[in-house]
DNA sequence: CGTTTGCTTGACAGGACTCAACGGATGTGG
DNA sequence: CCACATCCGTTGAGTCCTGTCAAGCAAACG
């Protein structure tokens, strides 16, 4: 981890007008700018880990996370993946609770830092942020109460289906047509929740019924509605 | 489900300093007096179903509800279940969505109906309401993640131990001892996450083993310390 | 260029689901 | 109050999915 000069204004990010920072006056999101540090994370390194008390939050300016619990086996679980705009660690930090995951890099990635007593000043304040952050919970709240049905009731195939289409939807294409995010085989067990022996067995059978394309670290995604069909996803 | 002649007050209501609502201004709290349709439940009625749009929240008087997802092969998966002073159906309004699940009563149940609109104005107003929720679905969040990891990693018999242990901290033990919720074991299996006779199965060992008692329809532990270590819970 | 890490395949065992059957409890209507 | 139907709980048998272990190979890395 790397402290950044702090050279990134909040008011010209890139990323603000697909972040939770939207729709939010201007003055109040230059109010950020003041007490934020700006961090570079390598791959691997970790924002924050599980059971640490939250002192912030980090808003991602560009690059993607993993977010995941380590079961008693020690074997993790991914519960989301975040990229550029998303604030990651909020629902410790508002729910009053001690992290319940650990956040690590999959990349190259900045964020910003927003200590606790400013996101909490801003929260509380007259501003809209709370309801922001609200509606926010309430909706990952709605994937979450999915995925956990998934989980108990699909086979691992279907299950693998749907995670490359959502994953598809999170980070979308690069100029080659792949799904832009590098995860090792493990990490897609993860995500999945199975060995990564499984995934990788599902992932080749998929290449071979010409529903993906394998090409390294890179997925392509070759009968999306072959996946649909497979993972009896209810198109949202 | 009967509408009931409105007797019921918010300001009165034993259920509320348990609630969402406490804390809140009893001005404010009376205001939703003016707006609520208070209604009774009969075991089995439903108080919205999955895919509906959502009219407004439900404050539980007195009962208990579970909400339920229905999976792709018709079988439900429980993700929760709420009793007195909880509020059911928010997160569906408060994220924009449409319900994701289904909510049904498991015995006699009677609440208060809180119209969209009321609500809204309520959040948006300058209360601390939408703080409150937002905190409640940051806290909601952290256990759903906490059961994705339980669901991918952990045996029927652990969950199933972890299971009992969670509804009956929810719901507490009546006068016998037993936990205070009347399940079948084809709901037991849906909040575990697998068939009911493998349910049943588990139940029964457990019985051998001497973790629990089942007397008829309820459960009533025996050896706290040996579920909690059978489900490898790390107390909080 | 050696070492480590990640990927892949095969063999195997066991957990969990499905199907089927049956007794008992529950509830309804005559 | 009884007969009937339905639902629920339980048990057994069999199958298959999925995880684990082991080994070989490729890729990445310093």
């Amino acid at each position: 981890m790397k402290k950044v000069p702090q050279l990134h204004r909040c008011a010209e990010c890139s990323t603000r007008y697909k972040s939770i920072f939207n729709q939010i006056p201007l003055d109040e999101v230059e109010q950020v700018d003041v007490g934020k540090v700006c961090y570079s994370f390598k791959r691997g390194e970790v924002l924050f880990y599980e059971g640490q008390m939250p002192q912030g939050v980090y808003c991602i300016e560009k690059g993607k996370v993993k977010i995941f619990n380590t079961g008693s086996e020690g074997r993790d679980q991914i519960v989301r993946l975040s990229g550029n705009g998303d604030v990651v660690g909020y629902r410790a930090l508002l729910g009053g609770d001690r992290y319940e995951s650990t956040a690590s890099c999959l990349e190259e990635t900045e964020v910003c830092f927003i200590p606790k007593k400013q996101l909490l000043n801003m929260v509380t304040g007259q501003s809209c942020l709370a309801m922001r952050f609200m509606q926010h919970a309430c909706q990952e709240l709605g994937q979450a109460s999915k995925i956990i049905t998934n989980l108990a009731q699909k086979t691992v195939r279907e299950r693998m289906a749907e995670v490359i289409l959502v994953v598809q939807e999170t980070f979308g294409d690069n100029e080659e047509g792949q799904i832009d995010v590098r995860l090792s085989r493990e990490e897609w067990a993860s995500l999945v929740g199975t060995a990564t022996e499984s995934c990788i067995r599902v992932l080749s059978d998929f290449q071979q019924e010409g529903l993906i394309l394998l090409q390294g670290k890179f997925i392509k995604i070759q009968d999306r509605k072959g996946l649909l069909k497979l993972g009896k996803v209810t198109e949202s």
